[in-house]
DNA sequence: TTGGAATGTCAACAACACTGACATAAACTG
DNA sequence: CAGTTTATGTCAGTGTTGTTGACATTCCAA
């Protein structure tokens, strides 16, 4: 490449970090840091008989109180049969409560009772403090380069879900 | 804030990045990536009744050839019998070859098959392609940020394997 | 009224993790 | 050499989370 490449600068560095060995740290990275990001709701879940699938149905709802089963069946990309399972254990165990709709009776709008609001803030405590530790570590802009590199790497319609809670 | 504040700057953001709704939004981004990051070998893997745990193993493991069933087991975080299972398959399959150490003849030194490595490469080029897209959509520096992050998040052991990794 | 959408339930199954217990062989240690 | 530890493998049981398929109910809408 005879033309502007001036090895130690911008445009060198953007021929470089494509590689696929760059490319493999970022993949292995992902992999561990998912691990940390979940270690500490994790153990605190373990202690009660419930799982992520709980801790992430609890999270949504709290973002969006009165959201509706099918709502949270788009944000969390799995089967209704699977989050039925999740919701009948909240339900019955009084972290949930589950009321019809008033304009359509066939939707049923989920929010956390105060008990279920109680654990909520507990395991977001936890992992908020691991993400609280991470960006001070790393600082502001690395923060902005990680937010937007995750983006990224979200199909579209995660994006959207992504985007829309965020108003 | 009657010191120092511009409001607009540097240090604006540093007291603002830190709030519980920015430590959301980045808890948010981590779910829906790492769904995005595993959803294309997810899919290969589907249709050949593997899981992801096979795909860990088998990247591992053409990472660092020859590498222990107990070094494997640390840099995977999980139980020698969970790995086992998912070792048997592989290796009666023919993807995974395992051999006796010679120093130390207890051990069990693995190594990928041609398959294995057809299979592994297959899976890399899946998920690397959505890595190259994500990076050159978020530019280096935010690259750089994205890994700072991620290390940030990790706990001290991972770290350590992670690290170890990039020699 | 017929069709479709939203929800719930039941059953079966698979992947992947866990614990606990036990076996074997090899290496280390006193 | 005897005893212990280490590395590995295996069996049995259990739990969470996901899947598909089938079927029922309720209600809105054309």
């Amino acid at each position: 490449m005879p033309e502007g490449r001036t090895g130690q600068g911008y445009s060198g560095e953007s021929l470089l970090f494509l590689t696929d060995e760059q490319l493999r740290q970022g993949i292995e990275a992902m992999f561990f840091a998912y691990r940390g990001f979940t270690a500490d709701p994790d153990r605190i879940l373990a202690e009660m008989s419930y799982g992520r699938a709980h801790h992430r149905a609890i999270h949504f709802i709290n973002r969006s109180p009165g959201t509706t089963v099918n709502n949270l069946l788009s944000i969390l990309g799995v089967t209704k049969q699977s989050l039925n399972r999740v919701l009948r254990t909240l339900i019955g165990d009084g972290l949930v409560i589950s009321k019809v709709g008033e304009l359509d009776k066939r939707e049923r709008h989920l929010y956390l009772t105060d008990q279920g609001a109680a654990l909520e803030a507990t395991l977001s405590d936890a992992q908020r403090a691991r993400m609280r530790a991470a960006y001070k570590d790393a600082g502001p802009e690395a923060v902005q380069g990680f937010k937007k590199v995750l983006e990224a790497m979200m199909d579209a319609d995660m994006r959207r879900a992504y985007a829309k809670l965020r108003d």
